[in-house]
DNA sequence: TACTTTCGTGTAATCGATTACATAATTTAA
DNA sequence: TTAAATTATGTAATCGATTACACGAAAGTA
């Protein structure tokens, strides 16, 4: 059933040598038209397909890259997923995906099977809980193979990476709060070791120092990204002696449980409360209450860090490119932190 | 900078022969424990890697698994495709992600491309719209390479697949929608020429015949997965001389567009009309008037279209297996449908 | 005509690992 | 002690494609 056609079998047939049939079937500009045309003929007669593995081993480019996100289900890392895939499809890539599942020993090995799979670039968003040892990462960059952060980015030499402002997305998220008459704004971060919660604690703060407001450690409250997470913070919030009146979120889970808690004792949202997250995930605008959130334009995130691979692939070895991108974040207004009229 | 480890450079380095290091190193019996050993310390001090593609080569099998989706940036195919890698990183294999975007011409090319670079299985749903044309799916069989179908599934001899009830889904909702007291049961459906929608739509008219309703053909509407989709529908569906009091979606989007409908008319939910989806997106259980949806275990699905490869994988080519496993679906009723007391 | 280019194709090495077969080394049996 | 059996290793082909180099044939030049 279907032998495997090779050059060989061409050649074969043809009464010429392997060699011709390759330069044929390459456009080598050495070869007599007429050869080309018969070869072409003879092959798709044959219906020849290209061995990838041969032509893989040869050249040491396996035409697939490797994607490492924390998970893949979630909103914000499929859609850039969608967008890397969509962006290198025309140009004859795959796509492989690992799961870190947050840990460390997890991203170490799957950046090392990458590489042993000899992928051609390397996307992804690191983990973050801080790991001293960069081994891993040199061991991709010694490999001569493209490594390319989005979103969740790390310090390395040589490492270009897509990320979105989140200093200036929790700016502009706790000047809008401001703005709708919070006087006492919290915040959840997540881990700090990893620069986007602390980027969008930073644009807090400086939202707040900028504006007048007082910036209280005891208003920052480390969550993890769960619904739970955020009911039991807002609850410790409220038992607090000045409970504050709104809360900027870096995750729209956790702005979630914190408005779930909120109602849950009658605390009206926005008039008493105000709430916003980050991520813009698709419910927060399905909510009745929809969730004011910032948007970090995922699916362009992916398409630009395929973009930054693209360049990179192809480029002499001898000048080391490393290239940070920086889109900007978008805040959505909606109904949970807009009290002025609509 | 790094230079490759060949079995070559090991072998030079202990003045014995190439095939004698990757015997070392396969733990072939024939070779002594002395030499055994004295290679693989040499291999690690050395730090040698084997090359995949190499061994892909000559094995013709490339560790690599495809996996075809219409999208990936949607809960229920980022869940499936979870599953798939969780239950696949301990055998070692890599996924490859591809998307259709729902066109017959991508999956084709799609299916045409992993082929190519010699996947060792392929898991899919596909997309649906008729085509008569079964020529890549035939082309994937003819080169041995084990395929299954997961949710959306097409009759072919020797694929197996993965799938829920969809009927059953489809019957217990509409069961679930008349326990509650509806009498009028609209219908929102997909592309019947989809199992999945053609099921769930048979589900929900044998629901209504088992239990003393009238079927009508214009309570069934046939939508697209959109909130715009159901708002539309439920427009049209209140413009009937008997409009319905209570409609099973197929997705969940629609059931939320046809919720959002409802309540801008001022109709009140669960009492005056009910309303279910399908595919138990995070959002449904998110919402303040949580929406009552069937539950995919997409998770779940993932593992066992893995498990089922695997199983598939090994088999000598002698036995064709064609196996065909169907998930139980869930119904979690919520208040979009609850009418009587919790 | 004789000599140099140019053109088209063949030869053979290469990418790195595996493995059937051959052979040398060692042990066992007689 | 010698033949037979066993064990460990080497030799070389193989997977399928690419490509530097060699070479014969055709074309151009003097």
């Amino acid at each position: 059933m279907s032998e495997k056609v090779t050059i060989y079998d061409i050649a074969e047939k043809l009464n010429i040598t392997a060699a011709t049939v390759s330069r044929a079937l390459n456009n080598n500009p050495k070869i007599k038209e007429a050869t080309r045309e018969l070869v072409l003929k003879t092959a798709a007669a044959m219906n020849y397909k290209q061995n990838k593995l041969a032509l893989a081993l040869k050249s040491g480019r396996s035409n697939n890259i490797g994607v490492i996100v924390p998970r893949i289900d979630s909103n914000f890392f499929a859609s850039v997923i969608r967008g890397i895939e969509e962006e290198l499809y025309p140009h004859g890539y795959q796509v492989i995906i690992c799961q870190t599942h947050e840990s460390i020993k997890r991203e170490n090995e799957n950046l090392h099977t990458l590489v042993d799979a000899q992928v051609d670039g390397i996307m992804m968003s690191v983990t973050g809980i801080s790991d001293e040892n960069d081994s891993a990462f040199r061991h991709v960059l010694e490999k001569n193979v493209p490594l390319i952060f989005f979103d969740r980015s790390k310090h390395i030499d040589g490492v270009s990476s897509v990320t979105i402002n989140d200093f200036k997305g929790g700016y502009l998220t706790t000047k809008h709060l401001i703005d709708e008459g919070c006087k006492a704004i919290a915040h959840f971060s997540g881990d700090q070791s990893l620069d986007i919660f602390k980027n969008r604690f930073l644009g807090y703060k400086q939202a707040l120092l900028d504006n007048g407001l007082e910036f209280k450690e005891e208003y920052v409250i480390y969550t993890k990204s769960s619904v739970d997470a955020g009911k039991e913070a807002v609850d410790n919030l409220l038992k607090l002696d000045t409970p504050p009146d709104a809360v900027f979120s870096s995750s729209d889970f956790a702005a979630l449980g914190a408005i779930q808690e909120l109602q849950s004792r009658n605390i009206s949202i926005p008039k008493e409360f105000c709430v916003a997250g980050f991520s813009n995930e698709p419910f927060t605008k399905f909510m009745e209450l929809s969730i004011t959130s910032v948007d970090q334009s995922p699916l362009e995130m992916g398409k630009m860090s395929a973009r930054v691979f693209l360049e990179q692939v192809d480029k002499t070895d001898t000048i080391k490119i490393e290239k940070k991108v920086v889109l900007a974040p978008e805040l959505h207004i909606r109904k949970s932190s807009k009290k002025t009229n609509f």
